[in-house]
DNA sequence: CTGAAAGCGCTTACAG
DNA sequence: CTGAAAGCGCTTACAG
């Protein structure tokens, strides 16, 4: 086996008989180097197989262009979307991604220590929330943080969500205009806020309007499988359209309505998903849904954690988006008004 | 805003009482410190909210605990699981994942040349390859890579597959035992190795058995609708199996199948998958498919990237495991022998 | 534009 | 067991 030698800075600068100081200005956008100089570094390091150290570079700069990311949710097919669409662009803009995920064995708070410890230049947390006091800890080192549909409560973060209550009031309205009246909710953990947010408005408007009545709230349900299960749980209570927390869940009723029961969607059930996932739109699925802004999301997202890393006196914003209602086969097609 | 002073092994040795060195020993599992000391350095680093540099570390230990992992195909819902697990694994194995994507702007070469700008220990590329020149630097650099459902060939890599030959062999002696006859493969891209192999010993079983006919042959098809659009491309021929690189593929053209022709399956035409996804096993989908050994994969490789890691003189392996073939309802069932 | 020197935060022989 | 000192590979005022 060869030696392998590192090579450094300072071979480099000896082969190109220059100091280290130039080699390094070679490799800094903006440095003073000339040409020349420039030239025999370059062709120097391509000799050698010269690359910066940038663990090393980030000591001293105090930027190691490192982005942490806290995935909490694999299950929902958008969250996996958001990675691959959050390390592509993050990639574009001189950025790595440091990736932590939580589980049985380590927690939000544990997972934003770890990458603490790695000197990220900002952290995004998917679908999930850190305590008061590891948020307090990212404030004294002064680590962003950006909080990916949840609300930043007491915390000094960022936060993009979805506008839940604008949203919650307008599945009210198109569910009160297509003319449904019992209405079946079914989302994942209870503690989550937006989901609650989102029922909550919901409810509101229905009960103003005087004109339907919320037969089923079900919370936990997770997954195709839950959901199927979940209809099983509640069909007797015969709700005309029920409204689901994740695509999957709602693929699920959909399987148990036309499989189990022997409903045919949607003139005996209508089903409304969220997320939009591609399966939602293959084959009989044409599930309605609600379509997240997710490129806008992580594009603000990622436009305000820069903006932060560059400016430590930027104000934390709370950003709403505005989801858009897909109207596919699941529910009847709304009457033309005249 | 508060003064954010970086908190360092100094704050800590000095309202500790000790030496700089001693707060390292602290926090090196191992090292010679007294009980003591330990605690009088453990009090001082809570009060502070002290955690070692990970970085500065590193560029003395020459271990930066970051493995490298490279994406490049985000569509198929087996890697995005692969993704989680391998980011939970190594965290257990207290190393964190660093996230490389693969596409228009970066191939894997380049993304092998940035992780090893961040020292990573090891590199884990899945589903692609590097080129000779790169993997000679990682060779240079001792930087073991891993590649994952792509065979090392001429690059001195450890590389975790299936055993394709074997498997195209299962599939021709199923598709045959079953009685079909006229076949129709289906895959991604035609260069990569895995699905031309896996196709060779598939049709060399058929041919040598003069009982069948591989009468399509297409490659290029990816995802759902390319699948749904590949079966009106080749319904003319009358195959009678089709056989798809992806689940996602074969749910395509199980959805054509039943939606744009009107076949009955598996009467009219029978469908295997590849990869067994979630959804294949949900409603009337009932897919036949291919389930890889997933976690088994993710472990061999975890395990030899990291003894390989303790030990640059460790051998690269090739590791091909067996796939598993799952018969649900697109496929007719098999006979039962007497 | 250029180089010598200091320093980022840590670990680790070395000597005691 | 403990501390002073050297050094990991880099960048950046500073002086020229």
């Amino acid at each position: 086996m060869k030696k392998n030698k590192q090579i450094t800075s300072y071979e480099v600068a000896v082969l190109a008989g220059v100091s280290r100081s130039a080699v390094s200005r070679t490799f800094t956008p903006g440095a003073s180097v000339s040409a020349k100089t420039k030239e025999k570094v370059m062709s120097a390091a391509d000799e050698l197989g010269y690359r910066p150290n940038v663990i090393a570079r980030s000591l001293i700069t105090k930027k190691s262009q490192l982005i942490g990311l806290v995935m909490s949710d694999w299950l929902n097919p958008y969250y996996t979307a958001m990675l691959k669409s959050y390390s592509e662009k993050l990639q574009d803009a001189n950025y790595q991604v440091i990736l932590a995920t939580v589980n049985k064995g380590r927690d939000v708070d544990a997972s934003i220590k770890f990458l603490m410890q790695y000197q990220v230049d900002g952290i995004i947390i998917v679908s999930a929330s850190p305590t008061i006091e590891t948020a307090a800890l990212c404030v004294q080192k002064n680590t962003p943080i950006v909080l990916l549909n949840r609300r930043a409560n007491k915390i000094n973060a960022c936060s993009v969500t979805l506008n839940h209550n604008e949203l919650g009031q307008q599945l009210a309205n198109l569910a009160l205009d297509l003319g449904y009246r019992r209405f079946a909710l079914i989302r994942g953990q209870e503690t989550i806020k937006t989901g609650r947010q989102r029922t909550y408005a919901f409810n509101k408007v229905i009960e103003k309007s005087g004109k339907g009545k919320v037969v089923a709230n079900i919370v936990g349900v997770l997954g195709h499988d839950d959901g199927r299960a979940a209809l099983a749980g509640m069909v007797k209570l015969k709700p005309d359209l029920v409204l689901c927390s994740s695509d999957l869940t709602a693929l699920g009723v959909l399987d148990g309505a036309r499989l189990d029961y022997d409903l045919e969607v949607p003139k005996d059930l209508a089903i409304i998903g969220f997320g939009d996932a591609p399966v939602s739109s293959w084959g009989l699925n044409h599930l309605s849904t609600v379509r997240l802004p997710i490129e806008h999301m992580i594009d603000r997202s990622i436009n305000y954690l820069l903006a932060r890393i560059n400016d430590p006196y930027l104000a934390p914003e709370s950003i709403a988006l505005t989801a858009e209602l897909i109207l596919r086969d699941t529910t009847q097609k709304p009457k033309v008004k005249h």
